[in-house]
DNA sequence: AGCTATTGATAAGG
DNA sequence: TCCTTATCAATAGCT
């Protein structure tokens, strides 16, 4: 019933199936007051489209509840019970899910490996190894980013230091940046200059925990 | 839709009711049907006349259980009692524990570490650290372990040649010994005496695989 | 979100 | 219940 007839199969274009879902689902909610209001018939009606909204029908005088009960009754299907089950088995399958994660979890940490064969111990040993060397790589990658920024700010600062001696302004301004610097010094004990470190995260200022860190960097 | 418009309002005449009923039922059954694959929703519906008789319509690959329990989500309407709702709950939280070991791991296995800062790259790395040593410690128990074990055999051995150098059935029995040996060298290519390294797991009749494994032992 | 040509659903009757 | 058919309702394609 349109301007052509359409063949019942799921509308590729996007937009052309949300609008008919539209135009449907209130087609498909008037009939189903109708029905319930001509025939005296009780209708509990719950469509979800596919984006996930959701949208009902229920006969007035009802609930969904009261219908599910005499469906649960008449289908034989038992419904809570189904559900029950249902529940039960996906918590057990969680479950295990979940244990295995935990065992490779303790395994990475080098927990409860008291059990493990050679062979069990030699692929977790190169699973760490992988994960060890991704990681190292990524904090030489953040490491670069950062002295990056030192040397900009470095050079932003020499750049700025030539214009102010060019103009008449520079002694006035060394002279007060000197005193930042000392004020500086005297809080944190660094001695060797303008301390950019103090621009970094803590991490950056410090040698690395891992001594062989600096070396594969 | 028919000979004439009808009020929608109850059908007094019994029988007619009922073929209207039928129709009509029929007609949304089917339209429940067209929505469902032409807009790939999710449609539970079901039907009870006023006689009592059910009819329901259930998209495929679904079930009534499926689409009630997200309508339960959604409407906020407590379907299931106390029981069903602690275990769904327990599924919630067990997943969410899933979904948070699962990081984890991939964490250590180097993965999905683009949004990481520094300090939990840190905490990654100490904890792969961690785990390796532990790893390598108990590698290196269960080689000593079996380096015990070779030289128990060795022991042995060596005692039992002692015994029999001192009866005389020591000639004979050493012809044997040799005998076998020769069979087995033969077969296995190994020339270098009593071949004690086939009492062993494979992995341990060759050098291992990591480099620095046997500076670390 | 409206419009309207067309198809679809169905009321009444057999 | 099923078929037929005149009529009304729903809606597909456009704007």
């Amino acid at each position: 019933m349109g301007r052509g007839k359409i063949e019942i199969k799921r509308i590729e274009n996007s937009s052309n199936r949300q609008v008919t879902y539209s135009k449907r689902r209130n087609g498909i909610l008037k009939k189903a007051k109708e029905i319930s209001v001509l025939c005296d018939a009780k209708v509990s009606l719950v469509i979800f489209a596919s984006s996930g909204k959701m949208h009902e029908f229920c006969s007035p005088s009802t609930t969904v509840v009261d219908i599910l009960d005499k469906y649960h009754k008449q289908s034989g299907k038992r419904l809570w019970d189904a559900k029950h089950e249902n529940l039960s088995n996906e918590i057990d399958r969680i479950k295990k899910e979940n244990d295995s994660m935990q065992i490779k979890l303790r395994h990475l940490k080098g927990e409860d490996i008291t059990s493990l064969n050679h062979k069990e111990l030699m692929a977790i040993e190169e699973a760490l190894e992988n994960g060890l060397s991704s990681i190292r790589e990524k904090q030489n990658e953040v490491h670069m980013m950062a002295k990056k920024s030192i040397k900009m700010l470095e050079d932003e600062q020499k750049e700025l230091s030539y214009e102010l001696s060019s103009s008449g302004l520079a002694e006035q301004y060394q002279q007060q940046l000197s005193m930042e610097a000392s004020a500086r010094d005297m809080d944190n004990g660094y001695h060797h200059g303008r301390d950019y470190n103090s621009h970094l995260p803590f991490t950056f200022r410090v040698q690395p925990i891992q001594p062989n860190l600096q070396q594969r960097m």
